[in-house]
DNA sequence: AAATAAATGAGAATAATTCTCATTTTTCTC
DNA sequence: GAGAAAAATGAGAATTATTCTCATTTATTT
């Protein structure tokens, strides 16, 4: 049977503050965002919680940025870039995520493919600016 | 002017050692290898010349796969599978990597592309006969 | 050969993440 | 609704991959 919440869960809060980002996240970034409204969420449940949600399918893991493990609301396939200077980590929408090679991949190793990774790494516009005057 | 080396550095042993391997070695693995010919790298040698390395762009990380990171001698754009079940990270030369989107990137969002990373995730061969037969 | 510069080993330090356990909150059963 | 059982949480300790320190060794230059 099925039971509804009958309070907020503070699990709930941080699958929606990521789920209303795009800044991708770190756990520590997420805690901090949640300050306002949640002073009372410790880190330890926020990353308990990530790691859950990834368990489950609801987020993503884009793997780590300057060695700081980063996270999507967004399960939807898309592509990301990635500043090495800022760890900015942007969506480009404007990019398709090559699906159907999945299949492709499978019939070649026998494999089984569950998700398909396409990024870019590189400078961003706004550190691009800030080399060109510095 | 270029001096040579006269002895076989420590340096050589860990880049030659990553250039003939196909496992994507993460630091430690890759200090196990050297073992039998080089019982005298320590572990920390390895971490400073892969830092080293990948600064130099003599070779490439590929990010961490199960929180430890990885790292490529091959430097050529290439496709990977990473199998979250082992942890073992293949090349795929079936594959392309869609070079062309470099521009595409580049013109619609006014970032400076450096690397483009296509990677697959899920099980691969061997774990999918383990999980049947388990 | 002496002097300088670079590389290394060993272990300490760092820091992101995970774990422990006592407490609180939620759900289930009656 | 009350009490029992289960799940979630907070706080801080523990873990561990990686980096740093510094004394020593090795290589290069003069």
């Amino acid at each position: 049977m099925e039971s509804k919440c009958k309070q907020f869960r503070k699990r709930n809060a941080i699958l929606s503050c990521l789920r209303s980002t795009c800044v991708h996240p770190s756990a520590e970034t997420l805690h901090e965002m949640l300050q306002p409204e949640h002073p009372d969420i410790s880190l330890a449940t926020v990353y308990r919680n990530l790691a859950l949600f990834k368990a489950q399918g609801l987020i993503q893991s884009l793997g780590t940025v300057g060695g700081i493990e980063r996270f999507d609301g967004n399960t939807q396939p898309h592509v990301h870039f990635i500043c090495t200077s800022c760890h900015a980590v942007t969506d480009l929408p404007q990019i398709a995520v090559p699906q159907q090679l999945r299949s492709t991949v499978e019939q070649a190793t026998g494999c089984i493919v569950g998700e398909c990774q396409l990024s870019f790494t590189g400078t961003c516009q706004n550190c691009c600016r800030n080399e060109k005057t510095a």
